[in-house]
DNA sequence: GGGACGATCGAT
DNA sequence: TCGATCGTCCCC
């Protein structure tokens, strides 16, 4: 079988969706479903870091081979977890903008300071649930990754991306305008936004 | 050397 | 709707 990243950034975004991302801390998992991510295609989408072919030292890894773990730092506060597709020297990357919680539930809330609550049945409840990891900065900190993880190949523990499942039937797939791109003309309007359709987690 | 800005979040 | 907060990037 081919590569799970050897394919083009856009059919890569849907395929991402259903797939489990891990991360190990001290032989720790914690991990979620992928629901929702955004594609960006340098050097023409002007929405991209790498736009224009804009190489830097934070832009570099997009540069590289994909499967590779592009990193930033936004608003001097949040993190930002992306995967780099396309070809080397093709700098493309898939934001991955939230998840569904699956493993070590409650070391993710630790690291996002929030309390979990539970129902009658034992089961976490939704309003605290939610939280964790439904937004691209949220999943960072719950997941515990920062620009530690900066180039980490995503085939190898201790952060990987596993499939779960078998690909998503089209019909479960959304798409829109990506986010908070206001800056970038036209592009701003370019359907590279993906979402599992009426999935809770979803950023918005 | 300096200043403007940002693929966000959470409180108001 | 707005402020926090700081590394990166580009210009002077």
């Amino acid at each position: 079988m081919k590569n799970l990243f050897q394919q083009s950034t856009l059919d890569l975004s849907r395929q991402l969706l259903g797939m489990e991302l891990i991360h190990e801390i001290d032989g720790k998992a914690t991990s979620g479903r992928i629901v929702e991510v955004e594609a960006y295609k340098g050097p023409e989408d002007r929405g991209a870091h790498s736009y224009g072919g804009r190489r830097t030292k934070r832009t570099e890894v997009m540069y590289g081979r994909p499967g590779h773990a592009y990193i930033y730092l936004i608003y001097g506060m949040h993190f930002c977890f992306n995967i780099v597709t396309g070809v080397p020297d093709k700098p493309e990357a898939i934001l991955v903008r939230a998840l569904e919680p699956l493993r070590g539930i409650d070391r993710m809330a630790e690291r996002r300071g929030i309390h979990l609550a539970f129902d009658e049945d034992g089961n976490p409840k939704q309003n605290k649930m939610k939280p964790l990891t439904n937004g691209p900065g949220k999943l960072c900190q719950a997941l515990g990754i920062s620009m530690e993880q900066y180039g980490h190949d995503l085939t190898r523990k201790p952060l990987y991306i596993k499939s779960v499942s078998e690909p998503l039937a089209e019909e479960k797939i959304a798409t829109g305008p990506r986010i908070n791109i206001d800056y970038a003309g036209e592009a701003r309007f370019y359907p590279w936004r993906f979402w599992i359709k009426d999935h809770s987690f979803v950023s918005r």
